[in-house]
DNA sequence: AGCTTTTTGGAATATTTATTCCATTATGCA
DNA sequence: TGCATAATGGAATAAATATTCCAAAAAGCT
């Protein structure tokens, strides 16, 4: 390390964001500890907050004091200010939402202020998970599809109308072409379905049948089809040209729906976005 | 405080929910300064695992060694034994969530997982805020109405169509008799209200025209009103003899939703188990 | 291979932070 | 009101933790 890239002092991130500018463009030209050291707090920088410099080195493997030299590196004048840094940043997250959460499970059970931080707690720990477990590569492909498509048929019924009825007003807004199957009069619609059309089915357990016969028809026509569903075993997964899977959180008997309308909007804008 | 009651040496709390279990149930007869640390500790309990006893007791407005005390009166052998709990206990809810969450964003503004990204963002920060901010009160005021309701009538277009078309999903589900007022075919279903019935109306700004005049009706008719908006000063609050109001977090022009279905779910199972 | 420069580990030191102790003040009781 | 008991604040001490420094090892260069 030369004395120029030491001359980092006086210029700390100033934000979490900004540190992690920092880290991911000096990481590259680091000497074998100093590289751990990035590595490992790249990993876990969500620890710096509640560690002792002991702790964090062991965990990188190296001693104490090339995780020091690490700090100064990135610019602060040593670890206390690195990790003044995240504990402040670490209230924005949630104030005292635990706190908060807590209290309105305590007007007991059954009573609707507990049941709403029941869901609330469903809905926050179904977008953590589908946040970790997304298949990037799914997803893309089947925004890919669903931009050249000509119309997108929209089908799902039960719990997983709602995320199609919000999926066809998002593309109605982006001008995106969309036609919502809901079986409104049990009018068959799947004559609807031409070529250069493609389907986006939306179906969890117990899977309906409806919506696995019309993704069955598209199939049979050639069309692409777009899974959108609760596992990888799901039977969707047979007739889907592309499979994305949601893992939803229930509480009793029903679903938040929170990772799934996440997911959908995100799909529904990224086709939108690609169309234009 | 009698030596017997700092005999809670060694029963030291091993988890956080032992630990609010003691504080409340130690609280209500502690002399005044140890008062002060229990209710500053049980307002943030949160920050006890980034801050230092000073902080903690500038905080309550006590000095160190008063927290300390109470440290010890809960039972734990200092204020490090109780820090070291809370450490601890900080992981399981995002093991690297925020980490994985910066990858997706990676994939460069725009691509679906960036923006997948954003959508859980603005999910989760609905949701805590929602937790923050909900009226039990006002919550529990729109049960009781709804749970003695004849029929509910639930209305809401656009955006809020999902949300409407869930809670009634939810409420047959539960055998609770609801009509989905969803303007299929410009059918007026108003005349479909009756005396002892209930309505259910939910909708954000630019606010629906058709839903207010529903719940305009309704309001002349008799019959109890339930608003589901976006702030107190909506339209519908003047028609509404209940309101609640949902903090949703957008994201571009779209909102996840997630708050308003968590809610609207939350109030369907609580009034289908009050009608039981 | 021999010399120079960089990197490394760990022991020594400085600083911060937790913890104890006790003199003082307040409170409850006869 | 006076005595006993409990509560309190702050200064002194102990412990943990961060930080520096330097001798030794490794890497790079001629």
């Amino acid at each position: 390390m030369t004395d120029d890239s030491i001359a980092n002092h006086g210029s700390a991130p100033a934000t979490v964001d900004e540190f992690r500018e920092r880290l991911t463009q000096i990481t590259p030209d680091l000497p074998r500890r100093l590289r751990q050291c990035a590595d490992y707090i790249a990993a876990h920088s969500d620890r710096i907050a509640v560690s002792t410099v002991a702790e964090l080195a062991a965990g990188a493997d190296v001693p104490p004091s090339a995780l020091m030299r690490f700090c100064q590196i990135i610019g602060f004048s040593g670890f206390s200010e690195m990790q003044k840094l995240f504990r402040e940043a670490y209230a924005p997250g949630w104030p005292d939402y635990s706190t908060r959460l807590r209290n309105l499970k305590e007007g007991g059970a059954g009573s609707p202020a507990a049941l709403l931080a029941e869901f609330i707690e469903a809905g926050r720990l179904s977008l953590e998970s589908l946040a970790k477990t997304v298949d990037e590569t799914a997803l893309a492909d089947a925004v890919q599809t669903l931009s050249k498509a000509e119309t997108i048929h929209v089908v799902g019924f039960r719990r997983a109308f709602p995320v199609a009825s919000y999926l066809v007003y998002v593309f109605e807004k982006m001008s995106v072409p969309a036609m919502l199957h809901d079986g409104v009069g049990k009018l068959d619609h799947r004559f609807a379905l031409r070529p250069g059309d493609a389907v986006l089915a939306i179906t969890f357990a117990p899977y309906s049948e409806e919506t696995l016969t019309l993704a069955q028809d598209a199939r049979d026509r050639g069309l692409p089809v777009i899974g959108l569903t609760d596992r990888v075993t799901s039977p969707l997964a047979r007739t889907s040209s592309a499979i994305i899977t949601v893992p939803e959180v229930d509480f009793g008997a029903f679903r938040s729906l929170s990772a799934t309308i996440a997911l959908a909007l995100s799909l529904a804008v990224a086709v939108g976005s690609a169309r234009e």
